[in-house]
DNA sequence: TGCCCTGCTTGATCTGCGTCAAGCGCGGCC
DNA sequence: GGCCGCGCTTGACGCAGATCAAGCAGGGCA
């Protein structure tokens, strides 16, 4: 599997041909955060499961470290980050989530929340509580088996991040990052060569391990060197082939 | 929570007094792997689940990258690394695992193994049928939520060394290493100042994204301040709250 | 017993990225 | 409309850790 699907990857399944009235049978990102194959029935049960809909304005944190872990959060719409602090203040942001992505799982461990999850721009979450999911979970195979899915793929994804951040330059980690980013917009019906970016240069280089300084000049440097073009926070990728092989070049 | 707990944790539970004649029940390492609270009859059923015990050389992989994912594995005895290949070659190791840890968690989101886990001395797990541990944890709640605690566990950590790659010094690294070793292996019986090392001067340099001369050079300053003793692979640490003292100091 | 190989240590030098600093431009607010 | 501030860019310089290189030590094997 490549990096870039390391990192943070989804499945994309094609959408079902159904419509029913409830609110998660209709929703348009069923099929990135369900299981499928579900029965209609099935599909009503875990309907009711979702508790409620939630704003979060950009800015706002969904939830913060040391926070009862109640409820898992579906992203509807918006782009969140989540980042953990150090006891010297320090933190790093560990993650970008956007529509159709599960947040929260920190929590279930030690029924408190690990980590911050801030909104990057105003949002919308299902607010999915944690001891019903279990319930039905046992209830409903497919329901278990997706979220023991989403777990693991969580686990793979941060294995990626720390393959990145223990091997890779700066270059490679921002190619990889960008790619990344893209693929799953594209997963999304987005462009997959056009992005705008919703995070920091900061927060970029927090998520990478590098300062925001290198992160301005990596762009830079692909910007000169005609991959990109950046204009602020808009990106258009020119050439996807280039940011690619600079992944896998040896030093 | 810590660093040292953040890179990977376990929660030690006092064991209970129990002693039936079964595997699992009679297991010492019980208390780590499995849920606490379960009747007799629960006890029995998650015994059975154990498919089989197999004894891994070391050197020899238990599983690797691409093979098709069955079964989970508590190690019994013996110490294990977890490592992933980018398409260039390298290759970075994103964990070591001690008795009483499960592994394998990454296999399940897409039915294939995407890292290798290796041993890194003799070592014996308890093979368990994922497809079997799922059946059961709709039976057993206190099952299902230990799973889930123990994926949790995992993301946990694994934030925990995102921080530390993405924002710690060669020194820092190496002093958060050391105590989340010495924790752990503390938890299981040994002693809480003194450790063997199993893995190569390396390897741990692969899970600190630093070089091996890094790592020897630092185990040799730590050493002159007279914060450890290194003979070989044996360290000793002398002073352990020097060694704390070191994550949270700012550059 | 002695050889070889692998893992480790240590020194010298190089370099990618961090640090410090200055200046720019857009967007929000009065 | 004009000011302010935050986010960003760019340059100069320094340093932590990488790289290159040499030599050592212990363990396995003949």
């Amino acid at each position: 599997m490549s990096i870039v699907n390391l990192i943070s990857s989804d499945q994309h399944r094609p959408a079902e041909a159904q419509a029913i009235k409830l609110a998660c049978p209709n929703c348009k990102l069923r099929d990135l955060c369900m299981p499928i194959g579900l029965s209609a029935q099935e599909l009503e049960q875990i309907d009711e499961v979702v508790a409620a809909r939630r704003r979060v304005k950009r800015g706002v944190p969904l939830f913060r470290n040391g926070e009862l872990f109640k409820s898992l959060y579906a992203i509807r719409t918006g782009f969140f980050k989540t980042s953990i602090a150090a006891e010297d203040g320090r933190d790093h942001v560990t993650g970008f989530q956007m529509a159709g992505e599960i947040i929260g799982l920190d929590g279930i461990v030690n029924s408190r929340h690990t980590c911050d999850a801030v909104a990057l721009e105003d949002a919308e979450v299902c607010v999915l509580p944690f001891d019903q999911v279990e319930t039905l979970s046992r209830e409903v195979g497919a329901l278990q088996h997706h979220m023991h899915r989403i777990m693991s793929r969580e686990i793979v994804c941060n294995h990626g991040v720390m393959l990145l951040l223990g091997s890779m330059r700066a270059e490679e980690r921002l190619a990889a990052f960008l790619l990344n980013l893209l693929q799953r917009l594209h997963a999304r019906g987005f462009s997959g060569s056009e992005l705008v970016l919703r995070m920091t240069r900061e927060e970029i280089g927090s998520y990478l391990g590098l300062k925001l300084e290198t992160v301005s000049r990596t762009f830079s440097k692909f910007s000169e060197e005609g991959i990109i073009e950046v204009k602020h926070r808009l990106v258009r990728i020119i050439d996807t082939a280039a940011l690619k092989g600079l992944i896998n070049e040896q030093p």
